[in-house]
DNA sequence: ACCCTTTGTGCAACTAGTTGCACAATCGCC
DNA sequence: GGCGATTGTGCAACTAGTTGCACAAAGGGT
């Protein structure tokens, strides 16, 4: 159940559209929770009818006609108490992880040419998050928002940092491997 | 589509029952793939169906009688397909970093305790792996489905470092913040 | 005036994963 | 020899996320 609170976040730190919310999930909060934007108009539509959100005065009723939303006070609400409630951490679920372990079942054949394309991916996500941090970090800021923004981005620092470095390694493995077929 | 290949990957280590397959999916499996029983089971009568495995010979039909299954070649063929094909990552997402954003715009009240709760579950998760490295990994093993597996294990500890690392950096910083409520 | 692209909203159907429950066999024990 | 715990299999209903498509309005070019 994160998505409607992701977007009461996304709404809070600025009223925006359908549209405009989907731009926004594929970048900076697309980091850490991804959504199409079909669930995101579902999911509007859920919010707008429990009373969490509303849309913007200026309303055209019409489809295909901008429609900008905002927070009500009983969204900001749901937002806090969620957001200090204790949650489990779901399910670690890894497909890399799992097709390397069956790669030692039935034979690593194919699997290194995968590995190169996803250290590529890492390795250019983790460039770009290190343009953002030394763009709207630079180490004079610190208000507490900023502080809280930093440590998130220092954690898709970390982790792709982690990620290149793992796949990186796992190549090295890879080259010393005989050929298993 | 992950599932039934984590359970063909699986079947191929040993031939299981359900049962016994949802207990390693707690343990090792599940240490990058998790599932239920119900799930197991259900993926289990799928995978029979399209003939990727088969019950083992002593086949008691009746219910709540110990069924076992083995893979046919026809599975082990389409787990090197799966394995070797190229896949993109599936999105990201992860709830922790959510909830910070959303603390950034909201007030972080309440969360420092969660913080500190999934503290010690990554720290517990860690011990556990160093342990299973000292246990089946010695130095001396190289065997290419050692190498792999150690591999994977690897990257579960690096990751579990990451998160303890970063987590107990969070919580410094949390300390040094004004009470936003 | 017409067409084509972009912007914007949305429904429907599907796949994957979760939760809650039911029920059969077996084993130990009192 | 009956009773409760454990082992084992499974269905049904639900929630979350994905994929494929439809359609309306606006702007630009020719």
């Amino acid at each position: 159940m994160s998505l409607p609170h992701a977007i009461l976040t996304a709404l809070l730190e600025r009223p925006s559209s359908g549209l405009e919310l989907t731009r926004r999930f594929d970048k900076s909060i697309g980091y850490f929770w991804s959504a199409t934007h079909q669930q995101i108009y579902r999911e509007l539509g859920k919010l707008e009818a429990e009373g969490l959100i509303r849309t913007l005065p200026a309303a055209q009723p019409a489809r295909g006609q901008k429609k900008s939303y905002e927070v009500l006070p009983a969204g900001r609400a749901e937002l806090a108490r969620w957001t200090s409630a204790t949650q489990d951490p779901r399910p670690q679920r890894d497909v890399l992880l799992l097709r390397l372990r069956a790669a030692a079942v039935v034979g690593t054949a194919g699997l290194e040419a995968d590995l190169r394309r996803h250290l590529e991916l890492h390795q250019r996500q983790l460039a770009e998050y290190q343009e953002i941090e030394k763009r709207d970090f630079p180490p004079d800021r610190d208000a507490p928002e900023d502080r809280l923004r930093h440590l998130v981005l220092r954690a898709g620092i970390d982790l792709e940092t982690f990620w290149t470095g793992w796949l990186t390694h796992a190549l090295t493995e890879f080259a010393a491997l005989p050929d298993t077929d």
